[in-house]
DNA sequence: CGGGTACTTGACAATGGTCAAGTGTGGTGG
DNA sequence: CCACCACACTTGACCATTGTCAAGTACCCG
């Protein structure tokens, strides 16, 4: 039974890519290491300014970074995938968590104690590198999130939004709420409603609830680009 | 002649973070990868878009890192100073620069393409680590700059732009022009100018040119958390 | 079926961007 | 050493985008 358990858990710890393409005596250490933890939706994973004893890795479910300002407004400073990590940044920078973290849905994650990794990254050159591949493109997406805020405005975030989540389909299914998207985008819940029905009525999209059918890909491009 | 140039390379290759705590022999392999370059004041080092072979230390002077959009409002992403790299992130992110980077003054840094980088990198666990560390903290700063574009006005912005620089004196000169202070803040020329004499007027500066004195720490530290 | 939450829509206000016209100010050349 | 030009910055008037507050509607879950 605990024999089980640990092959779930190693099967578990493989699907994360900070440690893909370790052998088994390395999945065994990071295994030893790894704190298993389970988030029920909204839960609260950890608070902005908090100490920052480690970080994660979640496996299962989904997970957002945000700050909140204090009139409350929120801004998500991104979603988190299985197999991504989450607060990497603590390892190495500064003592406290410099944003917020919650359960968007049921998660599970596992927890790694910064002392204990530190030690552990630094013999094995492969997490390390791994590392660094996240790292980058999560700067590359940072660098994204903030164009869009200082260069556009939120048709053409949202546009952006949209093309994204639709580079093979011509549509999709809202996986947040709509208050989240705006959250997600750097607006608030009407703003987003109005803008929605504005790409609708020019003919750029359908919306039917949570459901996008994009119409004319080339208009949402020029939106991205800053036309009007 | 040759001898002393080696040498003062190798001083100034073990002044870039990346690169400190190397032994000799790892600087040598480092300084066999590096190309040396120069730009003058105002000089574009890559632009956005364009193919990214490798990347930069700054060893001397100053580079800014910027987005800009169609109509050419430009949006600072962050200023390097010596002994930090830039464009890192094209390491092992995408093929291309997300962003562009231009010599704010006369400037020098190295180069290292990165098939070649990356070899280096596996073997020297020392330089993953530092990269880690490095990446950690732009990944914070970067988390700041959504942050206060997202939650902040601009006279917020600017309170916390001061505040970082006069965290040991009480006052300080701009070392960028203020219209460059506008596109690092998120806001243009205009703009700037007005907070700047808004904040004079409530007492809390004294501005004259380039310099600018803090009368009213509080005051600033309550707009940078969202009073008014 | 009921109740609450999420979303939409409307009217309004405000922050901040744009355009245009000054006002320095520093550096260069006469 | 002064005059002048270019450029950075300031100030004013205006307007657009977006946020706020309020009310109404739809939709989902129990």
């Amino acid at each position: 039974m605990a024999e089980t358990d640990k092959r779930a858990r190693l099967a578990e710890i493989q699907g994360i890519v900070l440690f893909s393409g370790l052998d088994e005596n390395e999945l065994e250490e990071v295994h030893d290491l790894a704190i298993r933890k389970t988030f029920r939706k909204g839960q609260v994973i950890f608070s902005q300014g908090e100490a920052a004893e480690g970080f994660y890795s979640l496996i299962k479910g989904r997970v957002k970074i945000f700050k909140v300002n204090l009139e409350g407004k929120e801004q998500i400073l991104q979603f988190v995938s299985p197999g991504y990590p989450f607060a990497e940044a603590a390892l190495f920078a500064g003592k406290t968590y410099p944003a917020g973290a919650q359960a968007v849905e049921d998660s599970a994650a596992y927890f790694f104690e910064s002392d204990g990794f530190r030690k552990l990254i630094i013999n094995r050159p492969t997490i390390a590198i791994n590392m660094i591949v996240t790292q980058a493109g999560y700067l590359r997406r940072h660098a994204r999130t903030i164009e869009d805020l200082a260069l556009r405005e939120v048709s053409g975030r949202l546009a952006g939004y949209i093309l994204e989540k639709t580079l093979d389909s011509s549509n999709f299914d809202l996986d947040i709420s709509k208050s989240q998207l705006a959250a997600r985008i750097g607006t608030v819940g009407e703003t987003l409603s109005r803008t929605l029905t504005k790409l609708a009525e020019k003919g750029f999209i359908k919306v039917r609830g949570r459901h996008i059918e994009v119409l004319n890909r080339g208009g949402l491009e020029e939106l991205l680009l800053g036309a009007e």
